[in-house]
Parts: C-alpha cells; sequence; structure tokens
DNA sequence: TCAAGTAGAGAAAACCTTTTCTCACGTGAT
DNA sequence: ATCACGTGAGAAAAGGTTTTCTCTACTTGA
C-alpha cells in the first residue's frame, strides 16, 4: 500500500499524487480530489521512514529518564505526549536508572533513529542525569532536572509553592506554622524552606529528614516532646512526610484540622486523597511542565529560536480537607 | 556523516563500505578492517530510517496502555525495554487513556513509523482496550489485558499468588484466614478468591470491596463487629486495602503481625513499605511479564512462530513484617 | 600458454516519498 | 498566423542504506 498503488488507481503519476496528497503543486482541482478520494479508500497512509529520510524529520522524539518509580516522569510523559500528538509526534521513553553506559546505549540508538529532539528528566531537579546530552546533534530540552549551561530547562517554581502553601495557611487564621521536609541537601527543600521562612516567620523550626512517612511520625514526636507553645500547622515537604504527620498527630488524639492543618507537596493522588483526612497539597504542575517541554523541544527541532535559561512554572494549591477552610478564594 | 563519508575516507565504494561493516560480502580481511576502523574514527552510525525502509524493521515497537498512574504499565515498560535495549529496538510509548479516538490516532501513528510490534497493557487484566488491534499489519501482544481471539496474551497466575499468600499463612500456623478483597466484577479477584477458598476452607468469609485503604478499615471494623472468634490472618486484594487493614488493626490495639498476619497483593513498594509494620505481599513479577512480552513481540516481528493462547506467570511472595514468622523456606 | 575459476571490489537497483525541473498543450493578444 | 504565457501533469533526482549483479585481474590446473 504505497504512493505507487495511489497513483496507479488514480490513473495519474507518483509525483502528481504525492502534490495532491500534500496540497501542494499545481494541478486541475478534480484531480486532486480524485486522487485523495482514492488515497481514503484504499487506506493509504505516507511510510514515515520513507518521509523522514527526505525531510530530515522523523516525528520522534525521545524521553530519558532515571526516575524508575516514574512518580514524575509519567505526569511529564503524559503532558509531552498530549502536547506533541497532535503534530503527529511520537514519544520513545528511556528509563536508564543510574547508568551511564545504559544511558549512551539509549541514546545512540535514539540518535540511530533520527528522534527531532530529546528531552531530559529525573526523579530530582538538581541532579543531572549520568548520561552527557550537552553536545547532541538534535536539540535537549531539561524537565524537571539540571540542565547544562546555555541550555533549555523547565522546572516548577517550588518557592511560589511554599508561598501558596504558607500563605494559605496563614490565611486560614493559622500563626505557628512549622515545616517537615525532606534532606536539606535537595536544592528544592532549601528553595521550599527559605520561602516558607519569608512569609511564616521564625515562630517554629524547620525540620530537615527523609522523604518517608516514618519521618513524618517521628517530627510529630520531636515537636510535640518539646515543651511550650505547639505548632496549629505543619507543611510537609512532601505529601508522604505529611502522610506520616497527619497519623502521627491523629495517634496522639490532635485532630486534623481543627487543632492543625496539614499541607503536603507534590500532590500525588496515591498518597493525598488516601490520607485520612485527604491531604490539601502543592501541585507541581508536571504535566503542564511536560507540555510546555514537548512544545520547546518541537520548536527547537523546527529551527525556531527558544531563550535559553531556566523558565520556572508555577505551582497550584488542591485543597482538600487537611487545612480545613473553604476553596482557595482566588 | 553517511556511509558515503566512510567509503571516501577509506578509498572504497559504498558497496563495499556497507559490506565490511555488515560482515558481509567477499573481501580482503584488510580492507573490512580498514573501514571498521575508519568508520570508528570519524563516529558512523547508519541512519536507522534508510536502513529500515529497505529492510522492513524499524528496531521500533508501541506500548499501548491505558494505565494512567502506571502503577502496571511502568514497570511492565521496564521489563521491556530491558528485554530490547540488547536488541536495539527503541519503545514508544503511547497512554490513550480510555480515549478510543487517542487510541487510534496513536496506532496510526506508529503503523506509519513502521513500528515491528505492538504491545498492548493496561490496568485491569479483565478489560480490553478501547482499540480494535485485531487485524493489524503488525504483530500485537498482550500483556495483563485482555486480548483478542488467537492472540498471544501474557497475564500473571493469580490463582497461585494467592495460594502462596494463603499458604504462607498456614505454614505460619494461622487457622482463620479471612480474605478483604476488591470488586467482585474483576476477573482477579474472582480468581484469587476462589485459590483462597481452596487453599483456606471456608472458616472465614470473603468481604468484597473496592480497591481503597478505607475499605480495608472498613472492613476490618465489620469482622470485629460480628460475634464469636476472630481471624488470625487476613488475606487482603492488593495492598492499598492491606495497609488500610493493617493501620485499622492498630488503632483497635489488635498487634500485627503476632495477633493478626496480613498479606497483601501486587506488592507496590510505595505502599507495601510505608506500612507500618512494612507488608509481606505477593508480586506479580511485572518486569517478567513485560520483558517476555517484549522477547515475543520480537519473535513475531522476525517471523519465528509463537504458540497463541494465554501464557501465565508465576507470582511470588516477598517477605516483610506483616506476617511474622522468617524468610520464605522455599 | 590457455581456459576456467575465484577473489576482490564497484555499479546499480531497490526501499518510499517529496520536490524541482521539464514538457506539452491550449489560450489570449498582437 | 505567430508569439508569449499559464496550466496541468509527468520525469527524475534526492535522501542513506543494503543487496544483487557485473566486471576485472589474478591464480590454478592442464
Amino acid at each position: 500500500m504505497t504512493i505507487h498503488d495511489v497513483a496507479a488507481a488514480a490513473g495519474v503519476s507518483i509525483s502528481t499524487a504525492s502534490k495532491a496528497l500534500n496540497n501542494t503543486g499545481r494541478m486541475a482541482a478534480e484531480t486532486r480530489e480524485r486522487v485523495k478520494r482514492i488515497a481514503g479508500e484504499i487506506g493509504f497512509r505516507p511510510n514515515a521512514l520513507a518521509r523522514g529520510l527526505l525531510s530530515k524529520r522523523s516525528f520522534t522524539i525521545g524521553l530519558l529518564t532515571n526516575d524508575t518509580y516514574g512518580r514524575f516522569t509519567l505526569p511529564v510523559m503524559a503532558g509531552i505526549s498530549e502536547a506533541l500528538v497532535d503534530h503527529g509526534v511520537s514519544v520513545f521513553l528511556c528509563a536508564i536508572e543510574d547508568d551511564p553506559a545504559l544511558g549512551q546505549i539509549h541514546v545512540e540508538a535514539m540518535l540511530d533513529k533520527q528522534v527531532d529532539g530529546i528531552i531530559a528528566s529525573g526523579k530530582r531537579m538538581d541532579r543531572r542525569l549520568p548520561v552527557d546530552l550537552s553536545s547532541l546533534p538534535v536539540p535537549v530540552v531539561y524537565a524537571f532536572t539540571e540542565g547544562t549551561e546555555n541550555s533549555v530547562t523547565l522546572r516548577s517554581d517550588d518557592a511560589q509553592g511554599a508561598r501558596l502553601a504558607v500563605e494559605w495557611l496563614a490565611k486560614l487564621g493559622r500563626r505557628r506554622i512549622a515545616h517537615v521536609t525532606g534532606p536539606e541537601d535537595f536544592f528544592s527543600v532549601r528553595e521550599r524552606a527559605s520561602a516558607y521562612r519569608d512569609v511564616a516567620g521564625d515562630v517554629e523550626p524547620v525540620l530537615y529528614g527523609i522523604w518517608a512517612e516514618s519521618w513524618g511520625h517521628e517530627a510529630v514526636g520531636a515537636i510535640w516532646a518539646r515543651p511550650g507553645e505547639k505548632p496549629d500547622a505543619i507543611f510537609c515537604g512532601n505529601d508522604q512526610i505529611a502522610r506520616g504527620v497527619v497519623d502521627a498527630l491523629r495517634e496522639r488524639g490532635v485532630r486534623v484540622p481543627e487543632d492543625v492543618s496539614v499541607v503536603g507537596f507534590d500532590n500525588w493522588e496515591i498518597v493525598a486523597a488516601q490520607t485520612r483526612p485527604p491531604l490539601t497539597s502543592i501541585d507541581m504542575g508536571l504535566k503542564e511542565l511536560g507540555r510546555e517541554a514537548g512544545l520547546t523541544v518541537l520548536a527547537l527541532a523546527e529551527g525556531r529560536r527558544v531563550e535559553p535559561g531556566v523558565r520556572k512554572l508555577p505551582c497550584r494549591l488542591v485543597v482538600r480537607q487537611s487545612c480545613g477552610g473553604m476553596g482557595p478564594t482566588e
């Protein structure tokens, strides 16, 4: 089923068939219509390989990630795919763990297949993928992972997200807002903590730990073991910690949200929705991040110029029940 | 950087260069070596599009899924990729939600790109993808989703998995084993329940509900509200339910695993490992499933014959701490 | 010394599509 | 009647690779 068959069936030459189908060239309107109709009838679909060979565009991009869980990559992937499917672009997903050799293999396989571009993603914004993408013959966009000098990098605005959370708590009348978060060596952690400090002041401490429920438990233990006034809100570094915090509070007889409001970060449905009460959380908009990354790499592939540098996309607050209050006012 | 360049640099014709690089044809060993060396030096990599155009093999396959979360698809994907990367095959991931139109678009895009085959996967083994793959010009393998008549379908052996769980509980001395599981209209649920019944007998009931922690809570409430003897073990339909069960038991002062052993299903790290105590669970071996699916579709693509029908892959028990006892004896 | 055979290497076709160039024919103007 | 021009359509090249066929020159055996 090639364009030869279409041409033969329509009684025209291959070139005429091609021009008819692509709406190019000059020809009688009747001819064009006839070719199109016949192509439709016999179900002709052009071979993308042949087309790509000539046009230097394969309508294919690669998504490289070391995020095994897919916690971050999957929403990003969904966004990319959603944005690009309309442009006829398909996406190679390459999970490379943290193996440089595997990364190299995948990158080479993609280059051989003439991908129009590569999006690099990861599980942590301040770490590089274990493979050098800085001098590839195709454009590269970094999404949710550290990019190289002069590259296009997309990330969520953690500071803005943190502010959103703390301001929401403040708006609900909370004054003693604590912050329980992940390891301090994460850039996101420092950024969120700093924004938290700006809005919440010095009333309560920042507790650094690990990204686990158990740490949320522990942190509540530590705070409530302390003499003096207790916090009336806890802003958590992610939803898992928040879940640990909520569970620990409940076990200790502290009511959420009546006595203490809790906000999580990530809006990881599976955690946030299953917590009792369900968590109000900050959504990093990973799908939008993916969409932007997809459109950006496409623009670069088409030769359009894109300003290099880091672009931060806004987070948004998702209100559930762990804070009390009504929906967001904005 | 094409084979032209290699030929020119080596002072041979294109055909000789090609034959040298592919270890085909007749030529002086010295010539072959020289061409190879030069190709390596100038970093020549053959254009897969041109190669595919001729060979009718694109070394590309598609993974179609409607599993948005990626809970099931991601491990399957990892297995596929792991198995196929050695063969130079890259994988298009297409998330089609439950949208037939979107599915159609993705399938057509993949066919245009001349994929060598398609693997269909889903979030539920007894449901079809919302797109008909029964008469495609490329081989199709179904993994963790219902296939069509005469297709190759891979699934996990839920009955065997359930037996594994219940036998483990029995081996630990548990005699009153209850089963709290998901909606009865799931095939897996019925299969697991039936295997449970075979091994555990009629001592305790099967409680059907939904796939959520809250149902685990509720179920414990219902069981403990009942007069008479309580179960000494609960086999749960998935890890989320198991987590709800464990939490509910703890809240009620029932000790896990001392008083009641709990086994989950899915071995979803993020749930199983964060539960207190961490869940012993049944792993469906999704990565192996993916690996098998990958190798199978590759075999079909290469024209090798594969027996159609349903192939069940074994589950395995992953021991953590929610049952007591030591590691598995087998 | 000549015929037959073989090793080594190149020419050309094929894969499928797009695009540029060329050509034939008909129309309108002079 | 001749010229210029526009219209419609086909021929051919290009893209990068593989594969089959062809050709030359040399080796071997008689």
